[in-house]
DNA sequence: TTTATATATTATAACATCATAATATTATAA
DNA sequence: TTATAATATTATGATGTTATAATATATAAA
């Protein structure tokens, strides 16, 4: 019927089916941020950052990269690029 | 930073963060179907197929239409069409 | 080397999801 | 009007998710 790896893709739409990670994932294509930036920007506890991030880190949207005692991260995933360049042109529905 | 709906969104995500709905709305997509297709199709219940669709449905993805005793449903939802599409153009990374 | 800063991990409890099984509803046919 | 087919709903138990709180780790500065 398809080509679409379900399995793979519905771990993508998991990881970004919660509002909290969806802004993050906006937030961080916009500007590389540290956790704390994050955490700034979305209003949210230290640790809900880095375990919400962790989650986007294990599904493959998001990457960290280390300097000094702050983690940046970075979107690595096209799919999810492009899923969020979409959803800033529909006005949905 | 961004005008999309982050609540509103995710729920989009959440419903389509499961493999089987996901095949759902792809099988819907190409052909209009009732639920007995669906079941054959995927080979799963007759209760979960229904749980599945309700679920999809409650999210505003899919609508059903009652042609006596069977209900077909259809995709209506402009976003997740397009997602659809996206998903078969990109070999997924 | 102690202290402070940044981040990660773990524990917990409330809540949601899933598949399966059983039952209910609804519409048509006999 | 009873029987059948198609679909929906409910109940249940296992598993997963979430926010919060507490603790741990790692780096750099003093």
């Amino acid at each position: 019927m398809s080509k679409i790896d379900y399995i793979k893709t519905s771990e993508i739409f998991k990881a970004l089916s919660n509002p909290i990670r969806l802004q993050m994932v906006d937030f961080l294509l916009d500007d590389e941020c540290c956790v704390t930036d994050v955490v700034n920007e979305l209003g949210i506890s230290q640790s809900a950052s880095s375990q919400h991030l962790s989650i986007l880190k294990n599904s493959g949207i998001v990457y960290p990269e280390k300097h000094g005692t702050r983690t940046c991260y970075k979107v690595n995933n096209k799919l999810t690029k492009e899923i969020i360049n979409l959803l800033k042109k529909i006005n949905n529905d």
